[in-house]
Order: C-alpha cells, then structure tokens, then sequence
DNA sequence: TGTACATCAGTGAACGCGCGTTCACTGATGTAC
DNA sequence: TGTACATCAGTGAACGCGCGTTCACTGATGTAC
C-alpha cells in the first residue's frame, strides 16, 4: 500500500523525533529498531526505506537536537539589550541544573544525554555531535556575554553538575539535589 | 580439574581487575560475559561460580574503582601540612583534565567513565555507584580545602570537563583540547 | 481527462548473530575415617 | 600418615532471546500515453 510522498516524508520526520525522545531517555542502544518504528506508529521492516541503518537515524536525531538547543541559546545571545540578555541567560542557567532538568531525561539535551556514549557509537554520530556542540558551545558564548574560555568552564561545570545529578538520582536523591543546589550558586568569576 | 581454594580467589579477583579495566574502556554493555572470562585466562562457563549474574560483577568492578579512587584522594586529604597537601590537590585537579587522562580510558576513574551509564544498569550497579561518589565526595572535599559546596562546583567542573572533551575527541581533537584547557584554569573562585 | 502500468512505502515473516545463562562433565582438591 | 570419597572450580556445548537487517509481497500512488 503505497502513500503518497508527503506523507512518507512525514512518516519519516515522526521517526526521527520519536528517535530523539526515546534515545536520550535509553540510550541508543537501549532502543531497537522495532521500538522505534512502533513509537512512529509503523512496523520494523519499512526502517530501511528511510535509513541505510540505525546509525544513520542515530545522526540524524543527534543532528535535530542539537538544532534545538542551538536555537534556544542563539534567541538569548541575539537578545539586544543587555540587561535583558543577561537575565535570560541566567534563568536559562539555573533552569539548566533543576531537579526538573534532572528529572526528565526524554526530554533533556544531547550535550549531556549523549555525552557519554558518543565515543562508542558510529562515526557518522560522533561527527553529528561534535558539529552540534561546536556550534552550541559558539552560541552557548555569545550569550554568556563572557571571554570563550570561561564560557567553556561555565558550561563544563553545568554539564557536570547535571550528569553527576542523574548518575545517583535514584539511589542518593539527596546528594543529587546537593550537586544541582551547589551548581545553581553563580561564582565570583562567572560573566553571566 | 578442581584448583585450589586460594587460587580460585585469585581468579576471581583477576575477573574483577579485567572487568574495571574493560568496563571503563568499552561500556557495561560493550564486553560480554565471555570476553572477561576471556580477558582473565578463563572461559564462559566458570563465571557464574564466582557472580550470581553480570550485574554482580559489574558492581563489584564499580564498587573496587571507586576504592582506589577515594584512597587516592584521602591521601592528598591526609597531608599534615597545608602547603604540600595544597600544591599535591592542584596537581590532582591539573592531571584530570589533562589530555592523558582523557585519553587513558581504560584507566580512568568510574565517576566519569560509568556516569552516563550508571542510572541505567540495575540497582546493584547504582547503589554501588552513589555510595562510592558519596565517599569520593568527601575526601575531594577534605583534600581540596574548601566548602563543601565550592567542592561540589568544582567536581562537577572537572567531570564536565573531561566528559565533554571525551566526547569530542575523535572527531574535533582541537575543541576536546580547548576545553580542557579552559578547565585547567583555576578560577577566582576556587580555594586550593 | 481517462486508462494502463511501473513505482515504492509499508508489512510481517525470516535470517544470522551475539548475548547472558544453563548444564553435564572433568578431575584435582579437601575431608572424613 | 594413608586411603576413599565427596566437593566444586573450570570446561565447552547448548539454550533461548532480542537484536539489526533482509526479503517477498501488497496495493495505492505517480506517471506515461
């Protein structure tokens, strides 16, 4: 039963979000290609028409999330005035190391949610990551309004805190919320 | 072929010592049952005299990684004289987030190599994790000098730091450099 | 505009593979006498 | 101390399962006339 184009390509764009969602809140291997295409609302065997291979979708939801982040951190370094620049930065700071951040790992950033396993996954993610991150740490710069290597520590002790957070969320949820309250405190050094 | 009691303590330490080493290089899920037997001078089949199932070993590598990184941490912590235990502490912080240390994967510490993974391997593996963090915590807080809290933003600076140039480090070598870098900085903030 | 046919997105069974785990077996060790 | 037997660490074949991927098939769409 053959659909029309458009509706194929939507097709297509519906897997690449479910793919999105479901591999930051599992991880890529924690999501087969059955699974993938049932969130789509298809079965597995159409997967090839779409992707030479599940890498290939693991790129592109890579890609589209960063897109995301960048967008989001581009709209506050492209914020005119200075005050209000800063204070978007700042809410966009603290909302970044919130148990509400920690908490919804479906929906949280590649940055973090791939941090950990790109290494180990394809070249074609591994090169989708770093571009993504390049440009977002550049946006990430531009809002910071700081020098870009401390924008760089800024956003490393972000990353940290929250990666640390998720780690013991479970078993130690009061050292979780420690790391994350200790995180939101801003440094003397910090150019926000 | 029985062996003798004290030798087949020592082959199950040997599986242990091969699993921390290649859990941290490859992944809890990127080394098989076999490929540790394997890595220990044995086969498969014996595994399961020594662990109740891969989780159990998994725990026991994280729970033996987290030993070493603590006692190494506690020592600095230790010195008598504040001068020597400062100039030791820094020298820590220089080290991991060098680009040995990020390049030294199969030898680097469980709070960054098992960190993405941790939340979502099964509770032994968590629990063995959140308490080891916790003892580590303390001791890089001890050995660091400052407040807890300041200790805490520290941490996460330099696990966001080696995580992210970790991630980047095969296909931007340049940028994995540049945070590193940036991290090395000791800020205004930081009391060492 | 209508007709005839080729295309191809989606289906679902099947494939090969590697994994964690089980099991019958071996034979030196540990133990009871 | 010596003998007989039970124990059990290690072996390697086998199991069941889920995975990524392939493939013959379907039938509405797209296209050529």
């Amino acid at each position: 039963m053959r659909i029309t184009k458009q509706r194929a390509a939507e097709n297509r764009g519906r897997v690449v979000d479910e793919a999105a969602r479901l591999f930051r809140e599992k991880g890529f291997d924690g999501v087969g290609v059955a699974e993938l295409m049932a969130a789509a609302g298809m079965t597995h065997g159409g997967f090839y028409n779409h992707f030479g291979s599940k890498d290939e979708v693991e790129a592109a939801a890579c890609a589209r999330l960063f897109e995301n982040s960048v967008a989001k951190v581009a709209a506050i370094a492209a914020e005119s005035e200075a005050a209000a620049r800063q204070a978007a930065f700042a809410a966009y700071r603290q909302r970044y190391v919130s148990a509400a951040t920690r908490d919804a790992t479906a929906a949280s950033c590649p940055m973090v949610a791939f941090a950990g396993d790109v290494s180990r996954q394809s070249q074609g993610v591994r090169d989708a990551y770093a571009e993504g991150l390049n440009a977002y740490l550049d946006a990430f710069a531009r809002a910071s309004g700081a020098e870009r290597a401390e924008a760089l520590r800024n956003f490393s002790a972000l990353v940290g805190a929250l990666t640390l957070a998720r780690s013991v969320a479970a078993s130690d949820p009061a050292l979780s919320d420690e790391i994350l309250a200790a995180a939101r405190v801003e440094r003397s050094g910090d150019a926000i």
